[in-house]
DNA sequence: TAAATAGTGTCTCTAAGACACTATGTT
DNA sequence: AACATAGTGTCTTAGAGACACTATTTA
């Protein structure tokens, strides 16, 4: 029997039922908070409780072009917006029984946004947000979704370390100490300013200067600050580490 | 409807048929060199090609349960001697085109194994073994194998960085020279012997003494070493960081 | 005896973090 | 005027890496 004669004869309907899901943990920064992208489902499984974003993958998408889909179908953007949001995949859950239908695994994928406008709800949901991740109705989630978005905040904080993505919550061009306000959010604790200026541009291609400074100074005084962009490198040599936490080490 | 309704209504075989595979990016050290693990293909698709070891998901199974079993049927091992390999999950794959079958989405697994005998072909494969990673068969590999196995390979380098499992190429007790030895392999390139040595013992929890030595000295000549064992430590802090290569920065 | 290796000592350089300070903006 | 902030200077300390050296074991 020759590939031809294989193929032709192969039966996909003799193995078990199983489907795909792509899940998104989407998040940005609101108001000095870091918010999470979240559904609340209107029909069952789980009906009225918060979930991820996501659906079925598509016969002919890609994992990750269908976690974009996803993503512009529950946050109702588009175009160039949503070409600067940052996707990775995060991992895949797949136990027996975390979904009460039938067999589904869920290649989970991780976002970082700019502030983006309240979603719309679609078909599928009577209400969508963006809620703050430290108050969030934890226990509530529906499926294993707490465990993914607890995954997806630990990657998160452990993607700043060594990437310049901390720079995709911000638009085109900031400054250092919203880049700096972006660390302290997702790490949960302040940093010292002067440091953490000279390291920043310290690093070969984090960021870049355009020349200009802002029009005004803080909202409650100080100097205009100067605009940078996102650099050219993919990782940071030397990278900014967290200040070790002996829990995490053992 | 409440959720038992529609549950009851549920029809699975509605969905487009899917189906979930493990693949496994088994990884040990011989010789001085590191070792895939390999199986020929005995049907096809690619009948004759080396593909990674793996397999469906069965339906009671998670995914780590499914991929250290496909390790078990593969290598032919069992016991304690499995339940030393590291196993983590690796990424999933699902290009919609990646098999010729049907939709089949792999999460690929990677492990890391003290040196295991030669495993026994099962009724799927015509062939197994473990073959050197610098002498791949590297078009020949089936499916999207050889992108998945760079995506581990890669995966080994890093980790190394800021893990202990280093150890786990190795036996219960080893020597700084033979930890030395797997860093030196999974990089590529020598390590200061002096300075490695320091730095291992500095870093609390990585490994501890036996306060037993080698019976003999080197092969060549030398004092006889210090046995130690892997310590209690999950992550390196410091970590163990690989000279900076520009290339994977920008 | 010659050569290889385990393990330690020491020095230099980089980088992180604490603290201080100036200049510039705000209410 | 009082206060907040951007950005820089300086000092201390930890850690990486280069090099040297001793002691021990092999063929």
């Amino acid at each position: 029997m020759n590939e031809q004669e294989f193929l032709a004869g192969y039966d996909p309907s003799a193995y078990p039922a199983t489907a795909i899901t792509v899940d998104v943990v989407a998040l940005t920064i609101r108001e000095g908070a870091l918010h999470l992208l979240l559904i609340r489902r209107g029909q069952p499984p789980f009906q009225g409780h918060w979930a991820l974003p996501g659906g079925f993958v598509q016969p002919d998408e890609d994992l990750a072009t269908g976690a974009r889909r996803e993503l512009a179908e529950e946050t109702g953007l588009g175009g160039d917006r949503l070409r600067r949001v940052h996707l990775e995949q995060l991992a895949s859950y797949g136990a027996p029984e975390r979904d009460p239908r039938m067999r589904i695994v869920s290649v989970a994928h991780l976002a970082f946004a700019p502030d983006l406008p309240d979603p719309v709800a679609d078909s599928d949901a009577d209400e969508a947000g963006w809620l703050p991740v430290t108050a969030l109705p934890s226990r509530q989630l529906a499926f294993d979704h707490a465990r993914i978005v607890d995954d997806g905040l630990e990657r998160a904080r452990s993607k700043l370390e060594y990437t310049p993505l901390a720079t995709r919550f911000l638009g085109p061009e900031f400054t250092i100490a919203e880049l700096r306000g972006v660390y302290e959010t997702v790490w949960g604790h302040p940093l010292h300013a002067g440091n953490f200026h000279r390291k920043v541009l310290s690093v070969p291609g984090f960021v870049e200067s355009t020349g200009v400074n802002t029009e005004r100074g803080g909202a409650r005084g100080g100097p205009r600050a100067r605009l940078y962009r996102a650099g050219d490198a993919r990782l940071l040599h030397p990278a900014l580490l967290r200040p070790a936490r002996e829990e995490t080490i053992r």
